[in-house]
RNA sequence: GGACUGGUAGUUCAGUUGGUUAGAAUACCGGCCUGUCACGCCGGGGGUCGCGGGUUCGAGUCCCGUCCAGUCCGCCA
């Protein structure tokens, strides 16, 4: 039927009939004339409707807006006085002759233009509607370009796209399992993967070198603006390299990625050890965009009784730290409050603030609530140390480390937000060097990446002070976000099983759970490692979009759920008598 | 599991100290209009104030509960 599409006409068409199908945005009828503003996936273009073609024109009275139609014409230059300067093809136009109706529409529940100001409810019920507008389908065409790109920059490098199962076995540790029932091993369950780390490693004891996947992962763990319970991640995996091969491949897929669809150059990345980073920024996934840094002062406070914040200077579990904000001397009072309820969310018990009114001025010049707790030395001594000028704030806390580092590095992203302190549009990096593992309340120990990672010592020194040993991972991390992760694996059997003792997992269990990976490993496993990206989370930043249901075709909603289908739903009884299982909760009438 | 915000016409919202028949814009329907482009003008229809309970002579408004949506904390190896 089609021809054209909408929005690709333009000067090197005029004069030539066409037939262009898609929807009407709208319908304008000055009674001896009608436009048509017709859509299709790639744009919007007018078709005028005249009495002269007495069929179309009684026909084009006749239809409302999203009726899909197919439309033969032919395209002209629209008059100069009457080109319309806001559209892509507003130069034009087309002479409708012929229309035909294919299907009618209802009225739809909402607006589709740019102007449309929707809740997200109504707009995810009726999904298949909010697709058509232009605002959200340009995601899903760039994603599909990127998703082009990748494929191609991977295939050209000898990766192998390999499937791997999506009904796979349970993991024990990590994200919670989506779990489905077996008909035939009836009280038993298979789980959907929270990623095919086990088996792309597989696929490297079984000689494929190199594969990747662009993949659905689940996790049924609660939403957020940029999660959803099924995502999708680009997964790759290679035998017989190091850190650095990955990270340089990687990294120049990444790069020519941005080149190639946004036209953005990227500098080699700067890498940054997980210490330095926890340091500087109190952040794993630092927003270099912002020059804001976090500076220790805890000598200087030293003698300072912290019962205002709630724990001692000197403690090795605690920190005191500042940040330097520029310009941030203007404040108000109630912005300061404000900010002071932004960082309770993160235990903050407060926050301490010095504006430096006048530097010149010595003590004069500074101001600050907390003077009287810790002294005017203290106060002029830590302006001195962040370096303040004129004009700037200091903000500082002190408590735990963790409270620390989370609440001063989410105010530092807050404040570069809110301020405008961006620096540069895009700050791409590698975050390095993280810890092997992270010591829980209980002392027990878990996995900072996952279990499967290589450290960067013996299995004996990792057994005698796992908390100092390092991993061979690294974190691509964008403008704040962690685009994705990886790391070197464990291809010896008894590093694997050092590793497991030091997270407590025993032999018994151990085999349990992962001895198809332990026996695969005595049986000549390469050296391999591998990364994986967030697909979704990448095109967000692409697109510039702040919440990833933007990205996703049918995304589910904060409880998980989908409005448009209504899943989850209660299966019925015959259904589950035959997967041998009782739903305890009588809610099963929901339906 | 927790904190916060919101839910009134198809949609986006307003609704005062608790007080007459719940309004506006837009969308929709009818009429007029040959150059608009978020066309314009005239007229019209349209409400389970999320749901349930309570207080009150009287509740969109106050109280309690609950459901839904969103943002965040916990969680997400």
């Amino acid at each position: 039927m089609r021809t054209e599409y909408c929005g690709l006409i333009d000067n090197s068409y005029v004069d030539q009939t066409i037939t262009l199908c898609g929807w009407v945005q709208r319908r304008r009828d000055h009674g001896g004339v009608i436009f048509l503003d017709v859509r299709d996936r790639e744009g919007v273009v007018q078709v005028v409707f005249d009495p002269d073609t007495a069929d179309a024109f009684e026909t084009a009275d006749r239809v409302r807006s999203e009726y899909a139609v197919t439309i033969t014409g032919r395209v002209r230059l629209r008059d100069e006085a009457v080109r319309n300067p806001r559209m892509a093809t507003g130069d034009l136009e087309v002479l409708g002759k012929e229309i035909v109706i294919n299907n009618a529409s209802e009225t739809p529940p909402f607006q589709l233009d740019e102007f449309t100001d929707v809740g997200e409810n109504i707009r995810l019920k009726y999904r298949y509607l909010d697709l058509r507008r232009e605002d959200l389908s340009k995601n899903f065409i760039f994603r599909a370009k990127a998703s082009a790109k990748i494929r191609r920059f991977l295939e050209d490098n000898g990766f192998l796209d390999l499937e791997t199962p999506i009904l796979t076995k349970a993991t024990p540790e990590g994200a919670r399992d989506y779990l489905v029932p077996s008909r035939t091993y009836p009280g038993e369950f298979f789980a959907l993967p929270q990623s095919p780390q086990l088996f792309k490693q597989l696929l490297m004891v079984a000689g494929f070198d190199r594969y990747y996947q662009i993949a659905k992962c689940f996790r049924d763990e609660d939403l957020r603006a940029d999660r959803q319970p099924e995502f999708t991640q680009i997964d790759m995996e290679l035998s017989f390299v190091e850190e650095e091969d990955i990270m340089q491949l990687t990294e120049r897929m990444i790069t020519e990625l941005f080149d190639d669809m946004l036209g953005v150059k990227f500098e080699p990345f700067q890498r940054m050890p997980f210490a330095e980073a926890m340091r500087d920024y109190g952040s794993d996934k630092p927003d270099l965009r912002i020059p804001i840094k976090l500076i220790d002062i805890a000598d200087i406070v030293k003698d300072v009784d912290f019962k205002v914040f709630a724990g001692p200077a000197n403690d090795p579990s605690c920190r005191v730290a500042a940040m330097c904000v520029k310009g941030g001397a203007a404040l108000s009072r109630k912005q300061i409050d404000g900010y002071t309820k932004f960082v309770s969310i993160y235990g903050a018990k407060g926050l301490a603030y010095i504006k430096v009114n006048d530097k010149a001025a010595g003590m004069e010049g500074l101001q600050s609530p907390i003077t009287k707790f810790i002294g005017e030395e203290a106060v002029m001594q830590i302006a001195e140390k962040v370096n303040a000028e004129t004009g700037d704030i200091i903000f500082f806390g002190a408590d735990k480390t963790k409270v620390v580092n989370d609440a001063l590095g989410a105010l530092r992203c807050k404040l570069g937000e809110d301020l405008e302190l961006y620096t540069c549009e895009w700050a791409p990096m590698w975050v390095v060097d993280f810890p092997m593992f992270e010591a829980e309340g209980d002392g027990s120990m878990t996995a900072l990446h996952h279990p499967f990672t290589a450290p960067k010592c013996t299995p004996e020194e990792l057994k005698a002070n796992p908390a100092e040993a390092l991993s061979q991972a690294y974190d691509m991390v964008l403008n704040g976000v962690e685009l994705g992760g990886g790391s070197i694996r464990i291809h010896h059997q008894a590093m694997q099983k050092a590793v497991f003792e030091v997270l407590g997992i025993g032999a018994e269990e151990a085999e349990e759970k992962f001895g198809f990976l332990l026996d695969a490993l005595k049986f000549g496993a390469p050296p391999h490692g591998g990364l994986a990206f967030g697909l979704d989370r990448l095109i967000m930043l692409m697109c510039n979009v702040s919440s990833i249901r933007d990205v996703i075709t049918f995304p589910k909603t904060q409880t998980a759920s989908c409005l448009m289908t209504e899943a989850p739903s209660p299966a019925n009884l015959d259904q589950l008598r035959e997967l041998g299982i009782q739903v305890r909760k009588k809610e099963t009438d929901k339906a």
